[in-house]
DNA sequence: AAAAAATCCGATAAAACGTCGAAAAAAATT
DNA sequence: AATTTTTTTCGACGTTTTATCGGATTTTTT
């Protein structure tokens, strides 16, 4: 259980209510382009063996966080698993800390692009947040290492605000938001409601049953369960009785 | 990784509460005696003199830990800031994961018990789930540093399972699901929909505004707003489409 | 192929974790 | 109320894990 969305970040807002057409598919292409183009904090090595080392040492953590736990974790673990010496891998990242939270972001970065490309057809509000949130659910399942490592152990932690997977998260919120947005002003979803709150609803639930599953494995279908869930509540909100 | 069941075992009395059907009020009793009665995990400690330090350890650790979070948080400084040695410390608490874990019980426990209370005038499934998520989030707003503790670092915990606190975890949704069941049994949410589903989109919406306002402090007022998204999640169910 | 740059690693320091036996405090016994 | 026994506390110390650094090794540049 334990959901975090915790998006809706308090100050920034990028896309502005403006009832314009054109603007707003504007808008959405910048957040998308923007989510899909994060830097992955590389320290700008030159050879092709470090960026060789680099990978062994990122699949290795994967490996090892998703098995023992952030904190169960040794260093020198991860280092005998990508077949380095401990003080390389401090080469490259300053501590397990940092390691921890630099390896989620490129993962995060390729759902984004996923999603794009997947969205392309598109065309209604309703559509491409079902999309959304159906993918989001079945990239976890997909990767279910990183799904225990970002849901379980990094994305619910109070240092996540602290890093620069912030601004991935941060997206991710953002994105829901704006669709949530975009389908008020096409008619598709009632007006009147904070739409800040129905995107809570519509981020808890998924995140209810995203972090269920990667603790026990249940509900046994995730795809099927995110899709029904996400339906049923999309449904609910486009039923909801307008508020004035 | 047996229960250790210390103390007075939890005996039932029948429960006086007189409702429609008297078997459904039964396991409703019975579900809050077990939510209520989780053995705090003491070891016994045969002085008062312990007992005091034992407090002091929990009201240094709670701070310690929301503080830096637990990961940072170094088992000296809790011990400094109970007034206790290191070693001592090490009496009452084998590790640091130890202590995380074992300190969130009673708090959960204490957060039944006063939901027990105040749901005793309620009569309607609605309502008792109304109050329920309601006093959720109230007591993570009054005991914050807890609230903290439990939503962002525990709960989402891969750990939590391996712990004791795991029962109260699940006491928790049990409830929900409970109360879910009883409305559709009583005709006051519509028959033939997943009722895990329901909890699940539920707790997912009231867990996600904790967590954001655990965060950021947003939305200012916590008490109205999870007040706000539980009635309207609760009409939303309530007016669903009936499903056969 | 020599010089320069980038990468890697063994040795070792630093920090945090955890243990143990003895001292201190409280309770029980006489 | 002195003495014995039990419980609690803590300083000293061993272990594990994290982190650093200077030089050796490999790659790139000239």
């Amino acid at each position: 259980m334990a959901t975090q969305m915790r998006g809706t970040p308090p100050r920034e807002q990028t896309p502005s209510t403006a009832t314009t057409d054109g603007r707003g598919s504007d808008q959405w292409e910048a957040l998308l382009e923007l989510a899909t183009s994060r830097p992955k904090r590389a320290p700008d090595r030159k050879q092709d063996r470090s960026k060789r080392t680099e990978q062994q040492i990122l699949n290795a953590a994967l490996r090892v966080f998703a098995r023992d736990g952030i904190s169960r974790s040794r260093i020198a673990d991860i280092a005998a698993e990508a077949g380095i010496s401990t003080s390389t891998l401090y080469e490259y990242y300053k501590s397990k800390e940092d390691l921890a939270y630099d390896l989620p972001t490129s993962h995060l970065v390729s759902f984004f692009q996923e999603y794009r490309l997947a969205a392309a057809g598109k065309t209604s509000a309703r559509e491409k947040l079902s999309l959304y949130l159906s993918m989001s659910a079945d990239f976890a399942r997909e990767h279910a290492d990183w799904g225990r490592l970002f849901y379980l152990e990094i994305w619910p932690s109070v240092l996540v605000s602290e890093t620069e997977l912030r601004h991935s998260v941060n997206d991710f919120a953002r994105i829901a938001l704006f669709l949530i947005d975009e389908g008020v002003r096409q008619g598709e979803f009632p007006e009147g409601r904070n739409t800040y709150e129905t995107a809570s609803i519509l981020l808890g639930a998924v995140n209810q049953v995203i972090i269920t599953w990667l603790l026990y494995r249940r509900p046994r279908n995730l795809t099927k369960a995110s899709a029904e869930i996400t339906e049923r509540v999309l449904t609910m909100i486009a039923n909801e009785r307008t508020i004035s």
